[in-house]
DNA sequence: TGTACATCAGTGAACGCGCGTTCACTGATGTAC
DNA sequence: TGTACATCAGTGAACGCGCGTTCACTGATGTAC
């Protein structure tokens, strides 16, 4: 960037949402300010609401940012032939880790106008690859797959749940509520993944048959 | 409750605690503050200090309660034989439904004594239903679980899974992000668990060999 | 049963703080002629 | 190429607000004698 008057910063939007990710990251959504952003960013306290009108107009725009952010990390995610969404949700854990300041604004309806147009498209466009995993996988399986249905499975069901899931396992990360294994994320979450593969495997059989096959991980 | 005087209120802690949930029911975790809870109550702003120091104290005992609460709702859970935490997990979405101003700060580190150990003892209590559910059923099934290993699975990491799903469906229902089906929460659990085993049934067969069996729900 | 006193729950006035918002302004930039 | 002017990004002083905290206090309660 080059060097601009004092007077115009030249790209002062771009500064300030910087400058909240920078202020969110140190203190928190709730030590987030109009005028705190304003200072970061060196300049004066009433810039903002040139550019955002208030408050919830920067957070809002902020969280547009992250869904936008969100959904080209998705859409890039590797899909991995054995599970249609493994990939898909590691990178959506990593970006929670990642982009924490973004994820944390980006679901808080509070906080945010949650009805802005821009964010309910970019949130839908974000997630579209955890359904779109799942429908590719049901195609290239050979199964003609019906909407929402393959093989008698609710898909819209499945991937609200491995949407849960990854969602939940963020959080709890993000809140000091897993203990630190020493684990990179990418390996907590094929963990989780892998087992409960497994558990579903060893305990769906009728109860009273015990399953001859071993546990998949084995 | 027998009528008191006018100056000493008789149970003041539990009425701040109240109105601290009645608070932020209303106007969200960061409507939340001493004076209006003062206020709700009925009572000097001075006052909540005298029972809890600050903000943070009186927050951090409203999560204490709330995790005691959550422990004695899990622990009350039926045990479904075909899944071990379907019935652990139904009660904990609804009770994040429930509850909504206690889950919201039960895990908000930012806005509590995240390190206060009542804190601790009560959330390592209210979640231990998850693992406990997951080892009695492997007792049950006659396998004598060695510590975190049923049949090579990882049952801790499996309890971690659950309770991230069942977790990332109750934040996902308060933020707004699961679309109103109409359905109960006790419904959309079962529906999200269901589809999720018989995917993983109808998936983890190796690649090149198609299932014979057809998926659980069929 | 009655009196004195210690304890402690709750009061209310005062303080300083950071916030969001408003508004007349100023300085830089771009465009018309 | 030069001048005038409109536009608009950003300024800074002022305002009112609700907050948390402090502190000397007051009123009720319980206990010792």
């Amino acid at each position: 960037m080059t060097e601009r008057s004092a007077y115009h910063h030249g790209n002062l939007r771009r500064a300030l949402l910087d400058a909240t990710a920078a202020v969110i990251a140190e203190r928190g959504v709730a030590g987030f300010g109009l005028r705190e952003v304003a200072r970061r960013a060196g300049v004066s306290h009433a810039a903002p609401a040139h550019h955002f009108g208030d408050a919830t107009g920067l957070l809002t725009a902020f969280a547009v940012e992250g869904f936008t952010l969100l959904g080209t990390t998705l859409a890039a995610a590797p899909i991995e032939p054995h599970d249609p969404v493994l990939g898909v949700g590691i990178a959506y854990v990593r970006f929670a880790v990642d982009h924490r300041p973004h994820f944390e604004v980006m679901f808080r309806p509070d906080v945010v106008r949650a009805e802005d147009p821009a964010l309910l498209a970019a949130r839908a466009t974000a997630i579209r690859p955890l359904t779109a995993g799942l429908r590719a996988a049901a195609v290239a399986s050979g199964t003609p797959a019906s909407p929402g249905d393959l093989e008698g499975v609710d898909l819209d069901a499945v991937a609200l749940g491995a949407w849960a899931q990854v969602h939940g396992l963020a959080v709890l990360l993000l809140t000091g509520n897993i203990p630190d294994s020493g684990e990179t994320v990418e390996a907590l979450v094929r963990r989780v993944s892998t087992a409960t593969d497994a558990a579903v495997l060893a305990w769906a059989a009728p109860t009273g048959r015990r399953r001859a096959r071993p546990a998949v991980r084995s």
